[in-house]
DNA sequence: CGGCTTTTGCTTGTTCATCGACAAAAGTGC
DNA sequence: GCACTTTTGTCGATGAACAAGCAAAAGCCG
């Protein structure tokens, strides 16, 4: 802040030291993986050093924190330095699509430990999913030899809307009998851990900024697959809007699609002729023989030109959109996702034409638009994020503080 | 949270305290307006009788609590009570227009005392106009008798992009000699006081939320007038952006547009045909005598034809990108303001018309589309609210506190 | 190999916030 | 008018957090 206060003129040494008052807090500092000595984070702090041993033995004993060996000596003894330590404890992440789940065992810095896809629709209804999900998160856990006091969570991501407060899904479209299912209670039954569930496309956006984009405070992530949607990142935190529908891309209107017809009832939405199906339907109006987004994909690698105008063009309705999204939230980086990802540069070429033309020169300066770097895993790292988020926060150290210290592996 | 967290069984007393530590956290709570008695402190904060006492004592000396009389007796002695006080200090808000300047004199709770509106064309620089806003200022005070020492601070609402941590103009298009101009820095040098600067737009959607949905989490604001902008505040925060310049409508393409060429030298802009100029000019094409937005708007409220269905179709073209923001931000409340929202209804029809037709209806549902209430004040309530947020936020009423103990009126 | 430097662990004394109790104040109800 | 109830302000006690000081440990450097 550049603000001038006149109410405290200089003497500012208690003012300073507000900063970590708890072990929760200091730990924040150590949270960049970095590791640091006794003295760094004294001085940072401005706490004293014994106060700040103090802290580091706390959170040394309850394993969050671990030594990782001597700093080079500059005269003297050399400071012993430590660092977060993120197979403190793991965490179990799914991501439930449409129709495959997929569960991976991960520790506290998001790395997948263990992982396991299944074929597996969601209409089989939460029951079902979610039995299947709680067996998986078992077995991982049995063959990793984690134990049970070690889990630190579990994060799903549904293919819907979700009320992230409760856990349940609002009448999401392709999730028969999932409405206002109590996800969270159901998988506690199993595992009585902290459970957090989230919108699938949200927790991407969690996952891939958290791998690929620690620094970056406004980030749009578009999946693009069988349908068109986003997680909204801004100032650092993802936004969910008033009933969790946040980042709908799919049903924006595009002038090209005037008069076509989209599942959801309208016309003109960008998901009618932009998705995977829509390309795909495109394309075997015109007479090649494609059924899916994917055989469009493999059409296009092969070299098939109007495999590949089809996507570019995709591209340039999708870049449509996203140059109304860079008008309206200015962030800094969009990531391209989702399964029509897999085209590349195809699709990238059309949304990059079309955004860099149509958006103003002060929000595309410092903008990149990227493919999802994650990849087919942004889901799970994400739904693993959420957790972290939630257990290494102050709050959720202090808990674990005050409850029993876990052994570390 | 319905999290069940097994780190901590039962045992909750300690924990429960972690709230309100500070005299500055206490103080949120008064911050509702309503009347509280200490016992009520104290049962909902868990802390101590003797403890909330003296937070009290303290808040009460420096002038930002004050008595307001006893409760009803429940049988013994009548517990006194106490509440937040707007009038300990007083703010003043500076809205400065394409060619005017607004400024006022409010109090803590946004109420304005005292106001001046004046032409004064933002293309005569930062120190023409500034000078002016700083001597109004000067005189407002003085007039109001309100010496400087209870002055809390001054917010700035500017026609352009701001980079609100350093409070500097960015490129703006209509301001010349604003770029980069150290707006805190000359006003400081007036005013010993912090100073806040933001963009118009963001500080109108501040002071109607501020003002009238101060429960509303994701609010949306639009400014219609010369040209087109909106205000985003999501999960209750203003979003600015990764450059500040989030909230753009007005460069938004829409496709009635198509080849209209707009200032900013793109075809096909939502400002190009719906702002108050734009439906002049396609009027006066039509041979109707019309210069301006606001004269479009007395032909209207004439009941001139024309001019009301050219207002209902500008309503509409701003409908069609609202529809997309409601895809994309979910809002709760879309807020329509600036000059052109003098027109009413007219302008309204055709935005509820399409937003309600082309928005999902899981988020159209709570959604709520209704005119400016603030008016042609949201500005000045906005610049106040900047102001407030920032002095009376737990820092900031602890700042206050270390620092000398004002008087009250 | 010994002096020097730097970190570390421990201990001690201080400070500060909070709590609980108690007596005075200020009402109600009979 | 008196007993009872409820709030209020004050006071001492408790306990945690913190800063400072000191000796030991563990490396550099000559």
């Amino acid at each position: 802040m550049s603000l001038h206060d006149p109410a405290r003129p200089s003497e500012e040494s208690p003012a300073e030291r507000v900063f970590a008052a708890r072990a929760g807090d200091l730990f924040q500092l150590l949270r960049d993986g970095r590791p640091w000595t006794r003295a760094e984070l004294a001085g940072t702090t401005g706490l004293a050093r014994s106060t700040v041993a103090g802290r580091v033995d706390l959170l040394m004993h309850s394993g969050f924190v671990v030594s990782v060996g001597e700093a080079l000596s500059s005269g003297g003894r050399p400071p012993s330095r430590f660092a977060f330590h993120p197979r403190a404890r793991t965490i179990l992440a799914a991501d439930v699509g449409a129709s495959h789940v997929r569960v991976a065992l991960t520790d506290l810095g998001g790395s997948v430990l263990a992982e396991e896809r299944a074929q597996w629709p969601v209409s089989d209804g939460p029951e079902a999913v979610l039995g299947h999900v709680v067996d998986t998160c078992g077995r991982l856990m049995a063959e990793a030899g984690c134990p049970p006091e070690r889990l630190a969570g579990i994060g799903i991501g549904l293919p819907g809307p979700v009320e992230h407060a409760t856990g349940r899904p609002v009448k999401p479209p392709i999730m028969p009998g999932w409405d206002g299912f109590d996800v969270v209670g159901f998988v506690q039954a199993a595992f009585a851990v902290p459970v957090l569930v989230d919108n699938d496309v949200n927790i991407m956006a969690l996952g891939e900024r958290a791998g690929f984009w620690p620094d970056v405070e406004d980030l749009l992530f578009v999946k693009v697959a069988t349908g068109i949607g986003s997680g909204i990142i801004s100032s650092g935190q993802l936004q969910r809007g008033a009933d969790g529908t946040a980042g709908d891309l799919g049903h924006v209107r595009v002038a090209r699609g005037e008069g076509v017809v989209c599942r959801c009832g309208n016309t003109g939405c960008l998901e009618a002729i932009a998705s995977g199906a829509a390309v795909a339907r495109a394309l075997a109006a015109e007479g090649v023989a494609v059924a899916s987004g994917a055989e469009v994909i493999a059409l296009a690698a092969g070299g098939s030109l109007p495999a590949v105008q089809a996507l570019r063009q995709a591209g340039r309705d999708i870049g449509e959109v996203l140059a109304t999204c860079v008008n309206l939230l200015n962030p800094s980086v969009i990531v391209i996702g989702g399964s029509m990802a897999a085209a590349g540069e195809h699709i990238m070429a059309g949304v990059r034409e079309v955004v860099y033309h149509r958006s103003p020169p002060l929000a595309t300066t410092n903008l990149r638009v990227v493919l999802s770097r994650a990849g087919e895993r942004a889901a799970v790292m994400g739904a693993s994020q959420l957790v972290s988020q939630h257990v290494l926060s102050p709050a959720g150290i202090e808990a674990a503080l005050a409850g029993s210290a876990v052994g570390v592996g």
